[in-house]
DNA sequence: ATGACTGCAAAATATTTGCATATTC
DNA sequence: GAATATGCAAATATTTTGCAGTCAT
């Protein structure tokens, strides 16, 4: 909790008992968690939180750089509180969503075709490492 | 529409008028429409057509790779006919967004860190050329 | 005639908004 | 006490589903 209370404050926000359970959450979570997970998990917590103040926050954290907003899913945004840049990969068989350290090599000069870039988002789907191995086994 | 035919026999699809005119407009356009805007659209040409049958249609296509689709927008899919591998650049400014005809160094070889890739998904958010002129003239 | 396709209506899901209450400085 | 944050309920938007009618072979 005193980690997101330092990148609140570093960001000028209030940090808020709320703010910082979000944060924290996704700081010492590595899943890529929906709304609806971060949500169930801190009612633990917090049994009075509403759905409403998690999207608050998680627009304001995604706003202000402090975690990562991932559209990979269709209809269900995911959260990510690891923002150093990477890449995922979702496997179409188990569902698992699988961070990659690797970066985008267009991306290194902060523009591309003369356009300047913010954000960079690059994932793939396909069949992971493990579900390939059972594959195999058949 | 006969090149979106071919492309759908060449799949083992059955050729439907419905089917022809969203790959047809797909094909003809690269506009990257949300599912709204090819419903309006082909309204003009077939007062009857549902919302259903261009949803359906567009998972069919999107599953047999005749068009992609793309989870740029928080909440709103859009769909792209143009197939060849390239990326995307949403600006953040004026909402524009614009092919980049760049490819994906990672995925040359088919996959990343032993899993195999299947789709790759490479995007940016930014300000775009045209708007970082604007800026400058200020 | 059979199976596939379409389209309407209803349902499910995700997200946003309005507003009253509560909290913080 | 003024500004900000929270939380409930309702609204909105997008997508999916169930099913009856239609079309094509």
């Amino acid at each position: 909790m005193e980690n997101a209370r330092k990148r609140l404050e570093s960001k000028g926000i209030r940090p808020t008992y709320q703010r910082m359970a979000v944060l924290s959450f996704l700081l010492g979570n590595r899943t890529h968690p929906s709304v609806e997970d971060i949500y169930e998990e801190l009612l633990r917590d917090i049994p009075t939180i509403s759905k409403t103040t998690v999207y608050n926050t998680l627009q304001m954290l995604s706003g202000n750089g402090l975690v990562s907003h991932l559209n990979i899913f269709d209809s269900q945004s995911r959260y990510d509180g690891f923002t150093e840049p990477h890449h995922h990969f979702l496997c179409e068989s188990c569902g698992k969503l699988i961070d990659l350290m690797i970066k985008c090599p267009n991306a290194k000069i902060g523009c591309v075709m003369g356009h300047k870039i913010n954000e960079v988002h690059g994932y793939f789907k396909g069949i992971c490492k493990d579900c390939l191995k059972k594959e195999r086994r058949r």
